[in-house]
DNA sequence: CGAAATTTTGAGTCTTATCAACGCCAGTGG
DNA sequence: CCACTGGCGTTGATAAGACTCAAAATTTCG
């Protein structure tokens, strides 16, 4: 199992970059064949640092991780967070920076796939190239929507959006169960990535549950109501960089204004 | 002098990249010969977006310009701010993207530089197609420091550590005098960027006057105390990859801990 | 089953937002 | 030269949203 889900979190993260971008068949060969090696984050839920000066890019297994800023007095912001099929720390291929700490959010394994043999793909295939450019720019627009969202919006619009930001990804996985989905975070941590205190976090999710528009429980959240959170969170899928709805089966989830017919996936 | 000018724009641009990259002499020539034409931003201080799907990017030559986002209500967040020297929209180059809004803090003048042009430069040369993507991954730094201030500190230190970035990066190309700068923002646009009122972006920097830590005053701002206003934003600059210290006289003011030799030029 | 973590709820406080008014300053036009 | 104007900065009063502290209820896990 262990060899087979590195592959599997392989074949996802190609075809997230098929999203945005054209690869030929030796490319998406080589970026199948990518050597890894396997590493399992704590069960504790809490703050790990994998690696100071990291020699290598993170993809995510199996679990939920997040990258974090921390001020002195130990507060977390959770600045990014990486589903199964994601790249962790892509960046750190082009730019030695102080690596953000990462925190899983639950017992997490990572294929660590050393800089060397992307930087390879990346010099023989200026397609590859292009295409991992292209996820960290997306990650990095997925961070500004975050900077918008909690520099201008209140905690009602905060929490719907980011459930619709998630719902979206995970759809796009192909991790999502018609209207239900895993997303193994406490209230606490979804605090720390929405820069609320947990018990804000929790009153927030009540009163949303009572509009009947999403209910979270034991790591599953269920959308009661697509096109209703689309509107409590102001959600507008185009900074995810996902497929249109043309480009797949999967997409309907996400078209950019909440149409009408776009639920499909959410009875 | 508007031919100079955006000479001089991509000369400053130029001194960036080598902040942190390595170019070599023809490198260096192919960039200073970069063609450009003159955008002139309203005089109003308001929104001007520039160009829907932007066939240039921007390099900024005078004034002060930001990226923003906007809710539909109206209410905006500028999520990145940039003096002259820095490049706007780079990431359009590589990314499709609904592009953000522009916003002219003040009357500024933008040389567009076409997509293609710059294309070509990254495929002729490695070093400086690594240059302009480890350009966009700092913007990203910036972004993401933003998000960890916003997200998780009251607004003194937000107020603090915002004109902390300011100076530094505005030393770094060299438009400091002494102890102060020119930030031609209202305290309406601070408010934007730093997802504050108005009102509370007046009392803090009252707060922070009264401290004696910093002074703004007709779009001057002047640091009092260096080290006072780093230790009150909780600044550490490793996020703006500037040169460190012993690259140039430059970088003297952003030493990673705010050292007590550091403000030699804030005297 | 029991311990620990997490969620939930309540009460009170504080930071920040909102609303409103006034003063200052630069530019304009008489 | 001066009144007028509009934008911006400043200040006060009040309200709202979010935080803090605390404790009880529930779930998770050994």
């Amino acid at each position: 199992m262990a060899q087979s889900s590195a592959h599997k979190a392989l074949e996802l993260y190609l075809k997230g970059l098929l999203g945005h971008s054209v690869l030929d068949d030796d490319d998406r060969a080589a970026i199948r064949s990518l050597p890894s090696t396997k590493l399992q984050l704590d069960a504790t839920r809490n703050l790990s640092a994998a690696g100071d000066r990291p020699a290598n890019v993170g993809l995510v297994v199996d679990g939920l991780i997040g990258r974090c800023r921390k001020a002195k007095d130990g507060v977390r912001q959770i600045v990014s967070l990486h589903l199964p099929g994601d790249m962790v720390n892509l960046s750190s291929l082009m730019l030695a920076e102080a690596p953000h700490p990462l925190v899983a959010m639950t017992r997490t394994t990572i294929a660590q796939i050393p800089h060397r043999a992307l930087r390879d793909l990346a010099v023989q295939s200026s397609a590859i190239a292009a295409a991992l450019l292209r996820d960290c720019l997306i990650d990095a627009s997925i961070v500004t929507q975050w900077l918008f969202n909690i520099g201008r919006r209140n905690a009602r619009i905060r929490v719907a959006h980011f459930f619709c930001e998630i719902a979206c990804r995970a759809h796009a996985k192909g991790m999502t169960q018609g209207a239900t989905f895993l997303l193994p975070m406490t209230q606490e941590q979804l605090g720390e990535t929405l820069g609320l205190t947990p018990v804000h976090v929790n009153r927030t999710l009540r009163q949303l549950r009572e509009e009947k528009l999403l209910t979270v429980s034991r790591g599953f959240v269920t959308i009661g109501d697509w096109d209703g959170l689309t509107i409590a969170g102001e959600f507008d899928s185009a900074y995810l960089h996902l497929p249109r709805s043309g480009d797949g089966p999967l997409a309907n989830l996400c078209t950019r204004e909440a149409s009408p017919a776009a639920p499909a996936h959410l009875n």
